[in-house]
DNA sequence: CGCATTTGACCGGCGC
DNA sequence: GCGCCGGTCAAATGCG
């Protein structure tokens, strides 16, 4: 009874949100007004709103000259002189002159806005044949595939597997136990200093590298024009609407206590149970992963003295993502997170790396699920659909284990289907003994017949694309360490976000998995100071965004890849907050934050979404490191 | 007072 | 059928 009531409040607290998060409203309604002006009235729903809305202003405009005269004339009768009535009518004929210069130039504006759409429909419309063609002939070739020589297809598959790889990964820095000693005391210190120490703990003890990928040597019969169903930029905040295949969530428990008008819940019934695991080192209660959750329950699970927290994703009430943050029994500085579920709802751009992570993973698992058994390869291919928190990694397949232009592999990850729960583990706990263009043989202890994959958002000291080996290296701006072999370091703290700390200072913030874990944690030593952005990080994100252009526009295939590490570099959605965030420094962030406070507005989200201010100002000044999955960061 | 967290109760799945 | 276990619910609690 009081759950619905909670949820109604959260719900506009989210709209609220969301609004705000995105930032386009504005813009929104003026496309709306638009498209009850013009005169075509098109029906596509492109983009155009930013072109259109001085159109939009003009044609309002036109209304009001054409408008005004009318009222004028209907004092007119009033008038007795001829002389008023000639001067008013001159005036009336003046305006309407330039009333109608003015509806000649919407009228240009407009022919060009439809042209403009025109062209975008025809691009469209021809990448659309692309991938339906694509589809086709995989089908084609899957169905004349002779059962005989599908072993022998399998080993040629891997071989053009290895011809053209995208792999994301996501691994901790190799800023280990030292750092974390260090971090300890910093955090003290820091505390000591301001009293808050929001915005630095975290991150600390994280240090995870969060980088992306992309190598990839087309093969020369490869027509292959792979179209990212969706990638248009708002994609990137993950439109409900777009909710792809890849949905998980469904867990039979929400089933069962189905909520009116869960049909997509039950749609999604087949999909459920896909689970994606995280081990990363982490001091916080839990990983700052950029999303917004809600304690609901805690459970003493078997085998591990340190509780299971039950979260799920606040962001949306209806989002069915969940997550069970626990600490590893035999290390207590691993927290583990494990996620159900996709969103069905924007997210903030904190939260878009992880989310693109596990839903990758989630996606590689379903499609290794329902494509089978027949992964005895190596390195099997991920669902050629997967979507990456709105981005569609729309491939040539579907549920096909071959010839997939793109694959992903997960580097220091298991995967196993204990429990019913297919089940893939990031372990981010080790360096990744990955670089770019080589990937290591993944681990896969737990069920060999599961192939070997690897996330990886590798990120180079140097945005750079190799055109031999069409290797894409993106650096971060803001990374200009270069520590961890150059990769983003996401874990500095550069930003820290409240995000997902659930405790939020409150109560026993260690009483969870954290507790057992304090007299851990006291042992350590804090981190080295944060390293302040460079000032011209601006630029080295302009020249970043101009590399990952050029690689996108040459080849499509980086897209699904890159949409989902661009979007967590820059603020490619409709952020302003974050995307400004990229360029500040933690102080900055703090300030924007306690400025939108200071609006007047009670977005506790927004305060999570953009940095966080206030990260868990714990008592112990421990936040989480997590936060490097905080893209703003 | 509103909201998030806590925590015991409850439920369903699963194995024996 | 029973008990264990994971997972969720929702009233109680506590914080700001």
């Amino acid at each position: 009874m009081e759950m619905p009531k909670r949820r109604s409040k959260a719900m506009e607290s989210n709209n609220t949100e969301e609004n705000s998060f995105l930032g386009n409203t504005p813009v929104e309604d003026k496309t709306k007004k638009s498209d009850g002006h013009d005169e075509e009235g098109t029906s596509m729903e492109m983009e155009i709103s930013k072109s259109s809305s001085s159109m939009d202003i003009t044609i309002q405009g036109g209304h009001g000259w054409l408008a005004e005269p009318e009222q004028t004339n209907t004092l007119m009768p009033s008038s007795s002189t001829g002389k008023d009535r000639a001067l008013v009518k001159h005036t009336q004929e003046d305006e309407l002159q330039s009333a109608k210069a003015e509806m000649g130039e919407v009228r240009e504006e407009n022919e060009r806005l439809k042209l403009l759409l025109s062209r975008i429909v025809r691009n469209y419309q021809s990448l659309q044949m692309n991938f339906l063609g694509l589809l086709q002939k995989d089908e084609e070739a899957k169905k004349s595939m002779d059962p005989s020589s599908s072993a022998r297809d399998q080993s040629n598959e891997q071989d053009e597997d290895a011809d053209e790889l995208v792999s994301l990964s996501l691994w901790r820095s190799s800023s280990t136990d030292q750092p974390r000693k260090d971090e300890q005391t910093k955090k003290n210190s820091h505390f000591s200093k301001n009293g808050k120490g929001d915005d630095e703990e975290g991150l600390n003890g994280a240090g995870l590298a969060l980088e992306l990928g992309c190598r990839f040597e087309p093969a020369a019969d490869q027509s292959t024009e792979v179209v990212m169903k969706n990638s248009s930029s708002h994609n990137s905040c993950g439109d409900p609407k777009e909710d792809d295949p890849t949905e998980i969530w469904p867990p039979s428990k929400t089933l069962k206590t189905t909520r009116s008008g869960d049909d997509e819940v039950s749609q999604q019934t087949h999909l459920k149970k896909a689970r994606v695991s995280v081990r990363a080192r982490c001091d916080a209660p839990t990983m700052n992963d950029g999303c917004q959750w809600r304690k609901y329950g805690q459970k003493i699970a078997k085998g591990n003295p340190c509780p299971r927290a039950y979260y799920r994703c606040t962001v949306s009430p209806s989002c069915p993502v969940r997550k069970q943050v626990q600490r590893c029994a035999d290390d207590m500085s691993i927290l583990i997170t494990t996620y159900e579920g996709s969103h069905n709802h924007p997210l903030p751009m904190s939260a878009t790396a992880m989310a693109s992570t596990t839903s990758a993973a989630a996606s590689m698992l379903q499609s290794h699920s329902s494509t089978s058994q027949q992964g005895h390869t190596a390195m099997a291919p991920i669902s050629a659909s997967t979507n990456l928190q709105g981005l569609n990694f729309s491939t040539s397949t579907l549920s096909q284990n071959s010839r997939l232009p793109q694959h992903f592999y997960f580097p220091n990850s298991s995967i196993s289907t204990t429990n019913s729960h297919p089940t893939i583990t990031l372990d981010l706990t080790a360096p990744s003994p990955s670089h770019f263009g080589r990937f290591p043989a993944a681990v896969f202890s737990s069920n060999p017949r599961y192939p070997s994959t690897c996330l990886n958002f590798s990120s180079s000291p140097s945005s750079s694309l190799d055109h031999n080996n069409h290797t894409l290296q993106l650096q971060a701006p803001w990374n200009n360490n270069h520590t961890a072999a150059g990769y983003l370091n996401y874990g500095n703290r550069v930003l820290n976000q409240v995000g997902s700390a659930p405790s939020m200072g409150k109560q026993s913030i260690f009483q969870e998995p954290n507790n057992l874990y304090q007299s851990y944690i006291q042992n350590q030593k804090p981190p080295p100071p944060p390293l302040p952005p460079p000032p011209y990080q601006q630029l080295m994100l302009t020249e970043t965004i101009a590399s990952a252009t050029k690689a996108i526009t040459s080849n499509p295939k980086f897209q699904s890849a890159l949409a989902a590490a661009l979007t967590s570099f820059v603020g490619t959605n409709n952020g302003g907050s974050a995307t400004t965030g990229v360029t500040e420094n933690p102080h900055h962030h703090r300030h924007q934050s306690s400025t939108s406070t200071e609006s007047g507005l009670k977005l506790k989200w927004a305060e999570s979404f953009t940095t966080n201010p206030i990260y868990p100002p714990s008592p112990n000044g421990i936040g989480c490191a997590s936060s490097y999955l905080n893209k703003s960061s």
